[in-house]
DNA sequence: TTTAATATTCTACAAATGTAGAATTAATTT
DNA sequence: AAATTAATTCTACATTTGTAGAATATTAAA
């Protein structure tokens, strides 16, 4: 299962905050905030899909995620490289790094993570 | 604009054979393979989203993509890098670096790769 | 306690998506 | 030419998504 789009930006949110009501959600959101509404409905609709439960906290809800990050992000990047890179990450990795606009300082640091990743082999 | 994901498969189909018709996507597909019909309706929407294009061959279309592979995912990383990762690269770099399971021979590439992108800049 | 404010749920609806049968057109074989 | 086959377009329809007003329930303030 799979959030949209939409429920995508929200989980960001959450993932953020840790916790909170539709309305801090709103918060986080920049210009033009969404209705409330369409908030609860999201919410909701993540709930289903068991990506997100609450807690009751007086009057309001308080959100949490259920997966984290990294699980779902992980789950994502693997769909994605499936989809294009015919399952090949070391193709996903070499097309990312010549693609994206990582500064040298940037690519430094990402070549001392994988010097340490190689360690751990 | 964005292919949904039907459309992204037969892009990616497209981008690997260069060129092809509705029926030579389908062979390109797994079973259960969808209907020709189904090819039909997505080939045509991707060209009003300006994906692709055709020359008349005989008494069939033959496909091909308006835009490269490359292109198409550079922007499509950049909007998840964004999304999810609020837009910081080597955020994500080093997420990927540690998420995939990369080998050691795979990361040593990768080092390469990186190594001559940063004798680039 | 009446009223006002707030939170949550219901209902709605247009647009996008996945999927494909029916109809039509064009080419090929009898 | 008539019948068959193959390609393309039309039409259709169930789901999913984005979005939010209306209705309802709950709580706080007057």
């Amino acid at each position: 299962m799979k959030l949209s789009k939409a429920e995508e930006e929200v989980m960001n949110h959450l993932w953020h905050l840790k916790k909170a009501t539709a309305k801090e959600l709103i918060e986080a959101y920049e210009d033009p905030k969404p209705a409330i509404t369409t908030i609860a409905t999201l919410l909701k609709r993540m709930q289903d899909k068991k990506f997100v439960d609450y807690l009751q906290k007086g009057r309001s809800r308080e959100y949490f995620p259920l997966v984290k990050k990294q699980e779902y992000f992980s789950k994502h990047v693997n769909g994605l490289i499936k989809n294009f890179f015919n399952d090949s990450a070391s193709q996903f990795a070499s097309f990312f790094t010549q693609e994206t606009n990582l500064s040298k300082k940037e690519l430094q640091e990402l070549k001392a993570i994988i010097d340490s990743e190689i360690k751990k082999k």
